[in-house]
DNA sequence: TGCAATAGTTTCAAAAAATGAACTATGGAG
DNA sequence: CTCCATAGTTCATTTTTTGAAACTATTGCA
């Protein structure tokens, strides 16, 4: 289980993990390869300085690869290293408990108002 | 596994586990009760206020309990909950992965020159 | 030449989080 | 009436993070 005694050992994945959008900028990279804009959308809204940044040090650890396909129009795809993939076990666990004893928000978004459903 | 049609649903732990000192917090815990003056020792260099703003927001969450037993020097004790003992396999999962892609600070710290020693 | 589409960067302001130092509260012992 | 030890609180300041707006770069095409 977790080894008393190197308390400073979990650092390096806080370093990782820190961030206000990076576990869930993680999330969509699980769900395969995509592009800043795509993310920028999926995540909005969030600012392109934030993604970057993020996008940067998600690199630079070692959790994602960026790639650059020049053309016209050029784009970017972002992909997580095998690294990066083995960073799922921590969210399938967090996802458990959440299960357990967290809430759900789009249960209760079923019964929204047919206004409040119009402005989504 | 994870439930991708559900992506918030993640929001209520990213609340709980959120904060520079927080994961380093659970883990003292996860050791066992403890006072506030000991978990102060052992984060060091938290400040009280930080330490106290952690403890407040961990107990709002249901995750630990704050027990005063008056008598001098009257003292209280933190524990976690049922729900907070239940993170314990995020923090394993964690800790699985810095075991297999990180580095633990203790194994370089074994050479240490004497004088770099001398001053712990 | 200038525009379209992608993916950023830059700069500055705003908000949030953490820190440090000093102070409060409790209650018995001396 | 003061002191000790515990566990905080308060407030001003600093540090860190985030954000918004505007600007840059690339390259083919009309």
């Amino acid at each position: 289980m977790i080894d008393r005694s190197c308390p400073g050992a979990i650092e390096p994945i806080l370093e990782i993990l820190d961030g206000k959008w990076t576990l869930l900028l993680l999330l969509e990279l699980f769900d395969g390869t995509k592009r800043f804009g795509e993310l920028r959308r999926k995540l909005h809204p969030i600012s392109p300085k934030t993604l970057t940044d993020r996008l940067r040090l998600l690199e630079d650890k070692g959790i994602v690869t960026r790639t650059l396909y020049p053309g016209v129009p050029l784009h970017v795809e972002y992909e997580l290293t095998e690294r990066g993939q083995r960073l799922q076990p921590i969210f399938a666990a967090m996802w458990a408990w959440v299960q357990e004893n967290g809430v759900c928000p789009g249960k209760e978004a079923e019964n929204i108002s047919p206004e409040e459903a119009g402005s989504l």
